[in-house]
RNA sequence: GGGUCCAUAGUUCAAUGGAUAAAACAAUCGGCUUCGGACCGGUAGUUGGGGGUUCGAGUCCUCCUGGACCCGCCA
């Protein structure tokens, strides 16, 4: 049986129920040495015109009888206008870790029902290759996407390729001028990181020649009419881009289901906003563009040029459109920075006067940007942490600790461990931090692998994995036994119970960091439990109760890692 | 000018409106006759400012200060 529910019967009874309902019972879990759990009787002042204490101590008074039948619940204190209950520690935390045994990891994602859930990110540009900003889009829209799979829903990835635009020419036209036609196998540079280096060249050299700009806008011209040269150029540097971003993805095991790449949309939506115009909804200006004034803090906004062409919001409105009739999504989550907020807002305002009725079911996850100790990051300038020099930097790193460690290690476990644990730094340090924030991203606390990090949680787990094969051989025989049950322990399985409430918020509230955040909460439990409770010495019952948290430990910090994207290791 | 967001320890950052504001890094002192030292323990230090709402505010409202981003017929 329950024991919060059984709490909260007795506190129906005695407050009586014409005042509360069960459901407004709100229970908290306190530290520990206010009890295992306690009710604040602050909210009942009103109803009964008491102060809080002396409610407290009324309500004992009341609970006295129910109490007595319960044995399990030890005692209740009135401590400054909480009730605090105390619960017999063996039952509690003997209860408690048989049914994180049983429970299935994705039990209760079975019981929803299924839906189907598009996550759009990093949505690179063709102009230049990722940077550490994209690492967190793209960490972001993975760690989504894994949540709400754990919970049993349909997840679609999908990426949109900014191949075309002002910012391709740009690549292209500096490529033309001083590439001398070479390749980047001829240069002996990664693809993409060859377009990128002639984005930097454009910007340098239009500083001192402004007429560049002009050039790159006829280009642009150029490329819109069909010229065969301007697109054949275009179509080999954006394959450079292209496979080069692919490999940084596989780098990243990171799989999209679907790409959507602009070239192809980007005339699109334009009977979108002409079908809105015969319907009233938008109208047509006295230069014959065609806009809508949506009032407000939103105010007015373009849909279509003079000349009758589509803007960035047009072919995003179509984007929408063609995606729910592509999936019919439940939900469509665009991981997007939050300088697009107000983008989005008018996005989904526009879609929603449009009569759609899932713009409702579309969320902008607006993340902050990644900035540098030095300042802010700027491609143009060639001021940005590259995600493969990043990968590398620290993969380099961690293969020395390895090395160190462990001399014998073969060169391929060396190779895939070192990434294991240098995606994880760099993974937990993009994702530990509130979203709506800004990271100030230091490379040196990166490449620092104790404390706070990735690797720290992938070091407990593998500290758990190895007590439990070390244990292996000697078969357990004995049932647990929860008497003489250490403090560390307590707070261990207490810790290990919240996870499903973590990870139902994590979900509900579009919150991978909360993830993070206890996965390392837990794994400090879990260190500081096996530094003060030995497990192989352990007398057989002792020993029997604690194999079975170490299990439910590996299995949570598994699911929490899963859900971060973080290989969780066997040996480190 | 208008809008959105942020401000917590030397630094990087936590805290469903609840009790004593949690950590990590850096600093410093300690712990392997011990299931793996990428570990554990000790010391020290914090809610930008003024009002307000509330039994209770780091959290909500308001003003101020400081910072970021947006307000393109760029994407």
């Amino acid at each position: 049986m329950d024991f919060e529910e059984k709490i909260k019967e007795a506190i129906v009874k005695a407050v009586g129920p014409a005042n509360i309902k069960k459901e407004e019972v709100f229970l908290e879990k306190p530290k520990e040495n206010f009890g295992d759990y306690a009710f604040p009787c602050f909210p009942l002042a009103k109803i009964f015109k008491k102060n809080p204490h002396d409610i407290a101590r009324e309500l004992i008074e009341k609970m006295e009888k129910d109490l007595k039948k319960t044995p399990e619940i030890e005692k209740v204190e009135a401590v400054a206008g909480y009730l605090n209950f105390f619960i017999d520690k063996e039952k509690l935390i003997g209860t408690t870790l048989n049914s994180l045994s049983k429970k299935i990891p994705a039990k209760k994602g079975m019981k929803e029902k299924k839906e189907t859930i598009l996550v759009e990110s990093p949505g690179p540009n063709t102009n230049k290759p990722l940077h550490v900003g994209h690492l967190r889009n793209l960490f972001i829209g993975d760690s989504i996407a894994r949540i709400f799979q754990f919970f049993g829903n349909k997840v679609v990835r999908v990426d949109v390729i900014n191949d075309r635009g002002i910012h391709v020419c740009k690549s292209m036209l500096a490529y033309q001028k001083w590439g001398d036609n070479k390749t980047p196998e001829q240069a002996k540079r990664k693809s993409d990181h060859f377009v990128g280096d002639f984005y930097v060249l454009f910007s340098q050299k239009s500083k001192q020649n402004p007429k560049l700009e002009e050039e790159a806008q006829e280009m642009l011209k150029k490329w819109e009419q069909g010229d065969k040269e301007t697109i054949d150029l275009w179509k080999k540097m954006n394959k450079w881009a292209i496979d080069g971003m692919k490999q940084t993805y596989a780098l990243l095991n990171f799989k999209h289901d679907r790409q959507y790449f602009e070239s192809e949309t980007y005339k699109q939506g334009k009977e979108i906003v002409l079908n809105g115009v015969k319907k009233g909804i938008f109208k047509k200006n006295e230069d014959s563009s065609v806009g809508i004034d949506l009032g407000g803090e939103l105010g007015e906004k373009i849909l279509l040029r003079q000349d009758g062409t589509t803007v960035y919001i047009t072919q995003d409105l179509y984007m929408a459109k063609k995606r729910y009739e592509d999936y019919k999504f439940n939900k469509m989550f665009y991981v997007v920075a939050s300088e697009q907020n107000y983008h989005f807002k008018v996005l989904f305002k526009i879609l929603d006067i449009l009569g759609y009725k899932w713009s409702k079911e579309c969320f902008h996850i607006s993340y902050g940007m990644v900035n540098l100790p030095s300042g802010k990051m700027k491609s143009r300038e060639g001021t940005i942490i590259d995600a493969d020099d990043l990968i590398r930097e620290i993969k380099e790193d961690s293969k020395q600790e390895l090395k160190k460690r462990y001399p014998e290690l073969n060169e391929k476990d060396l190779d895939s461990r070192s990434l294991a644990i240098a995606l994880s730094a760099i993974k937990f340090a993009l994702l530990k931090v509130d979203l709506k924030k800004d990271i100030l991203f230091n490379k040196e606390e990166a490449l620092d692998f104790e404390g706070f990090s990735g690797p720290y949680l992938q070091y407990s787990y593998a500290r758990a994995r190895s007590i439990l094969s070390k244990l292996k051989k000697s078969k357990v025989t004995s049932r647990s036994s929860f008497k003489d049950l250490d403090e560390q322990e307590i707070i261990f399985v207490k810790k290990l119970a919240d996870f499903s409430n973590t990870a139902e918020r994590a979900k509900n509230e579009i919150k991978p960091d909360l993830i993070a955040l206890y996965a390392y909460e837990l794994a400090q439990i879990f260190n500081n439990f096996y530094h003060n409770c030995p497990v192989i010495k352990a007398e057989k019952t002792e020993q029997a109760r604690r194999i079975e948290m170490i299990h439910s430990f590996s299995k949570t910090m598994k699911n929490c890692l899963d859900m971060l994207g973080i290989v969780a290791l066997e040996e480190m």
